[in-house]
This record gives C-alpha cells, structure tokens and sequence, in this order.
DNA sequence: GATTGACAAAGAATGTACGATCTGAAAGCT
DNA sequence: AGCTTTCAGATCGTACATTCTTTGTCAATC
C-alpha cells in the first residue's frame, strides 16, 4: 500500500525557511524529487500524497501540474504522475547544456562589466577562499552570489531563468555529499582564473574558463551520485 | 467584463488535428497564447475560460498550472494567472538559446551520421526544394522532419525536448505570417550548406551552418513581428 | 493440468459543484 | 479630501460523482 514512505519526515537541512512548514506543496514536492526521497519512475498518488500534506486533493493536483510543466514529472491521461527520474543521465544533460549557455553568459559579462563589479566578484571569491568550504551551505550560498553577479543583468531572461533551475537542481544534489578536497581546490582555481580572464577583458578566456568549471562541477557531482549507487 | 474577447472563434488552420475540438485544454490554451490570441499581460480569470471551454473550472486550473511550469503564464497567490508576453525579447531570448543548442546537437549528429541517414535528409531537402513554399504548412512539416532526423537520436534528451518546446512556439509565430522569398532562398541555400558539411564529415563546418540558419531565422521573425506591431 | 480469455470489483484519475477566503474598488462617513 | 466600510468578483480549498485502469478470480479450451 504505502509506495512512498518516509518523505516527509525530518527534512533537517533548509530549516531556515519558511517556519512552520509553510513551503509550499509545490516546493515540497519538489524538493523530495531533487532530494531523491522519491525513488525514480516512482508514482505518485494524489489522494497519498494529499494525506500525507495534510490538504485535499486539489492543491496536489495543480502542483503536479507544474511539475510537468518543468519536467520534474511525467503524467500519462488518466494513468497519473510518475517521478522523473533524477539519475546521472539527467545531471549530464543538464550540465551539457549549461556548458553552452554559461559561456555565452560569461562572454557578455566580459563586455560589460564594471570596475566595481569585478571587485565585488573579488570580495566574494575572497571570502569563499578564507570561508575554505568549512560550511558547505554558505559557501553554496557565496558560490551562488558569485555567478549570479555575473548574470543577474543579462538581457536573456529566459537563458538566466533556465541557468537558474539547473543550479538549483544541481545545488540540491550536491549538498547531499561533502565536497572532495580536490574539487575544492578546483573551484578555487577555477574562479581565479576566471577572474583574471574579466581583468584581462579576454571573452573568449573567460568563456572557456566557465565552461571547464561547469563541466569539472557536473563530472564531480555524477562521480559522486555513481559512487553512492544513487 | 468580456477582457478576453475571441478567443476560439474559428481557428481555420490546424484543422486536420483532432476532429471534434478534442485538442486538450492545455493546448487550446498554449496555442491562444502563443498565436497571440490573449494579450501580453492579459488577465486568464479562470470561470470565464471554463465556461468557453465548455468544462468546470478544475481542468482550467490545472492547465494553467502546467503552462506556469512552462513559463507561459505567470501566476500570483490570489490574483490569478497572466499572460506572459511572447514578444520580440522572448522570440529573441530562445533564439540566442538555440543558437547554442542547436549547433551542439548537429555537431553530434556530424559523428554518428549513417550514409542511409545523410541520404534520408537529402530526400526531404530534395522535397522541400521541389515543394518550393507553395504550401506553407507541409513546408513546416517538412522542415521539422529534416531537423528532427539530425536530433531526434541525440542522448541528450534534455537538449532535445527544449528544442522541441522552443521550436514549436517560433513555428506558431511563424505561421501568422509568410515567409518572405529571400528568406526562402536563405532557407534553402544554409539546408544546401549544412548538408555539404555533414557529407565532408566537418562537425565545425556544420555547427557554423546550423548557428547562421537558426540566427537567420529568429532574425526573420523578430523582423516580421515588427513590421506586423505585434 | 496449465494457459488464456472474459468478467467483475477495487483503486485511482478526472470532472463537477459548492463553500471559504482573499482582493479590488466603489460608496459612505468623518 | 481622506479614511473606513462594504460588497461584488475571483481565487483557493473541500467533498463528491464519474470514468478509466488495473488486478484478481473463475471458467473454458488446448
């Protein structure tokens, strides 16, 4: 009967937002499939899973909606919503076309920035360097703020919304490992070389840059998954 | 009262789909959009689709939701959905997008292309050449099958469903109007190109081809939106 | 005796109706 | 004029009916 058991249970990390577990249903669904505390291909029963969320059926309904909307999962006419499958082959996926978008990003970054923008890209890089990974989620957090610098002004909404929700979905992954020392060290490079392709105002540097970090970041997350028979 | 006035009355093409006005809610109202149906930032009171629709409103709202998950409407906690604009920006941000993606996937393609596959695209370029735009909509047909071929094995099936989406709003839009006979010989001419490099077997030479064929097209329509005020 | 087929019953998704709650704006009061 | 109140319109949530899928059983045939 119960198919899908302990979902909801203790969720420890992401206790900063939304007290009183006001996320919600969407996010909730959400995160247990980024999470994988739905197993892939898993079905998902609305009248379960309204149960378990404590509303009626309706609220489930339309937030699986917007799952398929964004491909988080797959719905066949009346035979329900199933997982979609976050596996390594989804990740690759994900991060194959990152690896194109980021760059062009990137390179229209190079052409416009400021002095003032690449000095706060430095502070940022110089406090995730002194931070040294010691807390996974700030540094999430600085690592986030340091490519969002960089495309927040980007005319392509929709390229940065779309870079935007796979840095989600492969941020919530990743924080279920702890980084390895040698992607750490990595990353630092990685940004600083990145860095000093803005201050020699190379585009084409800086693109490759981007595009080696992203591909060393999305290798490193499935060695990872691949290692934890996720 | 009415803000939302013609909607369904007489849609005279796509009339060989599904006979009875069986076309699910979701496209009805995907398609409203995207043939600019609704206004940009137009209101989508639900009761009111529901009754044109025909159904109760659950079914409305779940189709919302859904288009929400694909960015074409955009929603506020109890003020209802919006329609997004597809404008000028929004044609030219999924342009920039393709014109990333698309040359990766030929570039693929360029790889693992079979002598009976290369044959296959000429076959229908030979068809499109014959056909020569005189009937618009098999044209259409035409071209996703000869794009299609090229993608259509590609791993990457992320990549291939984005496509897929963003192709198939570019040929809504594409459809209200026609193609100009310049743009028809360019057509006809980057397909030649493209089909030169894949038989020399030059995966840069292809990708170089595909990105000037899906920036000039993006360029037609932006252009055609334009002149139109649209 | 084993396999296949139909048939019935349970489970689940989809659709309908209605009540609760929120927003927006016009009317009334100080 | 500015603020409050009130009310219509719309969204959101709950309950129920309908329809489809699936599963399990039984019988008939090979």
């Amino acid at each position: 009967m119960s198919t899908i058991t302990s979902i909801r249970q203790a969720v420890p990390d992401r206790d900063d937002l939304a007290e009183d577990g006001g996320s919600s249903i969407y996010e909730r669904l959400r995160d247990d499939i980024i999470h994988g505390r739905v197993k892939a291909n898993e079905r998902l029963k609305v009248a379960e899973l309204a149960s378990r969320m404590g509303t009626s059926t309706n609220p489930v309904r339309e937030a699986l909606q917007q799952l398929r909307g964004e491909g988080f999962v797959i719905m066949t006419p009346n035979r329900g919503a199933r997982v979609r499958p976050i596996d390594e082959e989804f990740v690759r996926d994900i991060c194959e076309i990152e690896v194109l978008i980021e760059p062009a990003l990137t390179r229209w970054f190079v052409n416009i920035a400021t002095k003032g923008e690449i000095e706060e890209l430095e502070r940022v890089q110089a406090e995730i360097e002194s931070l040294n990974f010691e807390d996974e989620m700030r540094h999430s957090r600085l690592d986030l703020q340091f490519h969002r610098l960089m495309y927040d002004r980007h005319y392509n909404r929709h390229a940065v919304d779309l870079w935007v929700r796979h840095r989600q979905i492969l941020g919530a992954i990743s924080r279920q490992f702890t980084t390895s020392v040698k992607r750490q060290k990595d990353v630092i490079r990685e940004h600083k070389d990145l860095l000093a392709c803005l201050r020699q105002q190379d585009p084409d540097a800086a693109a490759a840059a981007i595009a080696t970090h992203v591909s060393g970041s999305g290798a490193h997350i499935i060695e990872h998954m691949r290692a934890r028979r996720y």
